[in-house]
DNA sequence: TTATTTACATACATTCATGAATGTTTATAA
DNA sequence: TTATAAACATTCATGAATGTATGTAAATAA
């Protein structure tokens, strides 16, 4: 049985795909054979080398599926125009990645791989590039986002934009890390959306 | 030349340490072979192997070196009593960290290695334990010098000593993790100091 | 209908890393 | 002084992973 039809080709790809996730986080990326994912695919490693030049075409195929979403989402409430508050729109979108990642094993596994089981050296440096730019951009739009809070006085006073854009960038930063690295942040998930919270409500004014 | 004194084998001991880190840092763990290890430490894998039983037992050695003194230096700040203002102890405390990390390329390399070219998987998974325990550790330290500074009035009003704590903790994690993972973290590095001032003033009483 | 690809599976050659076994020299203890 | 063992170097056997080359059956274009 070869010689499937276009649509079960597809399909086959991105069974490859998912498998080399599961192997991924399972193994790490360097312990993952293209006989290990073939397997678990269901397939023999002629499929992957068809679809795939090598593991790593598979391991960036694997993580574009999930990274572009996530930008975009959380973009979405960073740049909406429907909260009166900028700081409430800088809120909404950190809540909004991290309720993602709590939602979505896949989304969690992929950024656990990224940051806990894969070397970031020869063909691989790369992605460290591609996970320091959405960071440096995140900063730059936070900044901004900052701004027109302070524009609008609902920035606390004494606190520059820029200031509290690196912090908050920093905060969301090891939040991610301190979830994904330890596994026991079992318990520190529950208190993540209080932790967003409280890191926003102390540049906001205060209420009395 | 073999049977050396011990205090040369100590010696040749240290060297292979010492080009582990360099070997590490370079191709990353999993694709650093003993023999390059071996090579780059003027030795043969022969010398690799009587010191130490495999690449695990090696790495962890490597770790070890810098590790203890680490926390040993950032705890004496934090528990110091010359600080009449606790904040002023945890302030001192993460600067200090962030400090020797710039001025030492051995604490870098090795903290550069533990966080972006290693997979935490099979005998490296207590890896992540030995990080996540002094992080939570950490934790329950900064919690207990920020519950002093809210007794002592010292404390912004409003603010909990553990959220406050949770809040330094996520920070502390992510400089860390930005300023490492992402080389151009070389702006960064300047604007480390003057980001842990803001972080802190953000919870100090404001001055007027 | 036939020829040609497509979408794989199978087989093979090569490289490479590991661990163990063994060899060798010299410090050191007795 | 001699026997022992420390501190390596060298050699070997083995397995595992990779990439490529080739085989093959069905889809599709002509």
């Amino acid at each position: 049985m070869v010689r499937k039809t276009k649509e079960e080709a597809e399909q086959t790809r991105k069974e490859i795909i998912h498998a080399a996730r599961r192997v991924f986080h399972e193994c790490g990326v360097s312990r993952s054979t293209l006989e290990k994912i073939a397997k678990a695919a269901g397939v023999t490693r002629g499929a992957v080398y068809w679809h795939f030049q090598d593991k790593a075409e598979l391991f960036f195929a694997m993580r574009e599926d999930v990274f572009a979403p996530m930008v975009e989402r959380t973009d979405a409430y960073l740049l909406s125009e429907r909260f009166d508050n900028p700081l409430d729109a800088i809120e909404a979108s950190i809540t909004e990645f991290f309720r993602v990642l709590e939602d979505s094993a896949v989304v969690r596994e992929v950024f656990e791989i990224m940051i806990s089981r894969c070397e970031y050296v020869g063909e691989f440096t790369s992605v460290e590039e591609e996970i320091g730019r959405p960071a440096y951009d995140f900063l730059a739009k936070i900044e901004r986002v900052y701004r027109q809070a302070a524009d609008k006085g609902m920035l606390r006073p004494g606190i520059d934009p820029m200031d509290a854009a690196r912090d908050t960038w920093a905060f969301t930063s090891g939040l991610l890390h301190l979830l994904l690295s330890c596994q026991r942040g079992s318990d520190l998930s529950q208190k993540v959306s209080a932790m967003i919270s409280v890191h926003m409500a102390m540049r906001r004014i205060p209420s009395a």
